[in-house]
DNA sequence: CGGTTTTGACCCGCGC
DNA sequence: GCGCGGGTCAAAACCG
């Protein structure tokens, strides 16, 4: 199988100036909306797909989530069945955001968000039988954005990745589509993929297989937070690569899903759009179908190889977003 | 050779 | 104050 190398993803000024203005503006967007003000020259081409999401979505729209995330909803630890882990913020000023994502391990591995991480650090956690938990940076040296990867003690098949702090870019691969004209785009190398460690490398194999097979992977959880970081659109790529062929429908619901990830981006955790990471989990003959699923307060979305290339059926479901904060009055 | 992972040591906050 | 546990550091090892 033909390994599909990731453009390597440069860290350029003028692209962060662009991904922070960009954050404020589009912080505004719909979720999804055929009303979105779809910022940039590239408006008009999105807003087919945009449209075409809009019929078939019929989810909340960005005030409801503005909303399920505002700190004035009520203590959702006493109506969320699915709450796990509160992740009280040490300090206020100390990270902007934190907030925990329940997901199950595909074949073992870690899901991939699209951004790059580097392990700092792991430990051993007492009384979780799964022994440790590892630290995670990101490799953007100007975000501080972090995250922890652990097992969870009740699943082993469970793991509970914590998210600390907000990435001030785009994941890799929205930084290479925002910028198709920029002749320093066609210099972007591509990146290798984040090398496998530990159980991932262990279940490589049979995640491939899985991918290719009967894929179906659910996020379970999300706890706590103000927003997210960003999101995973490896599988586009790849898949663009892999399929140039692809037919003009297929093109134009991949687009939709493609551009529903990136709205959704600032909103809701990745791993909710591409929970079973390498990229290659997408592919044009198993595009996304992300299933409803009516499981209150938590997001909840799966993804099964459809039974019709075509159909994608976007039904993520954000019911209630976890706003677990916590002051330490101490 | 540069980037990433590993892993023991260190630091710090919290509870007793 | 002390011990414990979680989070981070940093040097060495590893890898492509």
């Amino acid at each position: 199988m033909a390994q599909v190398k990731e453009p390597e993803i440069c860290w350029h000024d003028e692209s962060e100036k662009e991904v922070l203005g960009g954050l404020s503006a589009d912080a505004s967007l719909p979720f999804v909306s055929s009303k979105a003000a779809v910022g940039g020259t590239a408006g008009s081409q999105r807003h087919i797909p945009n449209t075409l999401i809009s019929s078939a979505y019929s989810g909340p729209t960005i005030e409801d989530i503005e909303r399920a995330l505002s700190t004035k909803v009520p203590d959702v630890r006493a109506t969320s069945r699915c709450y796990r882990a509160p992740v009280p913020e040490k300090g206020i000023g100390k990270s902007d955001t934190k907030y925990a994502v329940m997901i199950k391990s595909c074949g073992g591995g870690v899901a991939e968000d699209g951004y790059k991480w580097r392990k700092y650090g792991q430990k051993t956690i007492k009384n979780n039988p799964n022994p440790s938990r590892s630290y995670y940076r990101c490799t953007n040296p100007r975000c501080s954005a972090k995250r922890q990867v652990e097992r969870s003690k009740e699943d082993p098949n469970m793991l509970t990745i914590t998210y600390e702090g907000l990435h001030l870019h785009y994941p890799h691969f929205h930084v290479l589509r925002r910028r198709p004209q920029d002749h320093t785009a066609t210099k972007l190398q591509v990146p290798k993929k984040p090398k496998l460690q530990g159980e991932e490398q262990l279940h490589k194999d049979y995640k491939s297989q899985s991918i290719q097979g009967d894929l179906r992977e659910e996020v379970v959880a999300v706890t706590s937070g103000e927003s997210s970081p960003g999101s995973p659109d490896r599988g586009f790529k790849e898949e663009a690569s892999l399929n140039p062929g692809a037919g003009k429908q297929n093109m134009r619901l991949r687009d939709a899903v493609q551009y529903q990830q990136g709205l959704l981006q600032d909103i809701v955790p990745l791993l909710i759009r591409e929970p079973c990471s390498t990229g290659s989990a997408v592919s044009s003959h198993h595009p996304y179908r992300i299933l409803q699923t009516p499981c209150p307060s938590y997001y909840s979305a799966s993804i099964s190889p459809p039974t019709n290339p075509s159909d994608i059926d976007l039904g993520l479901h954000f019911r209630h977003s976890l706003n677990l904060r916590q002051s330490k009055d101490r």
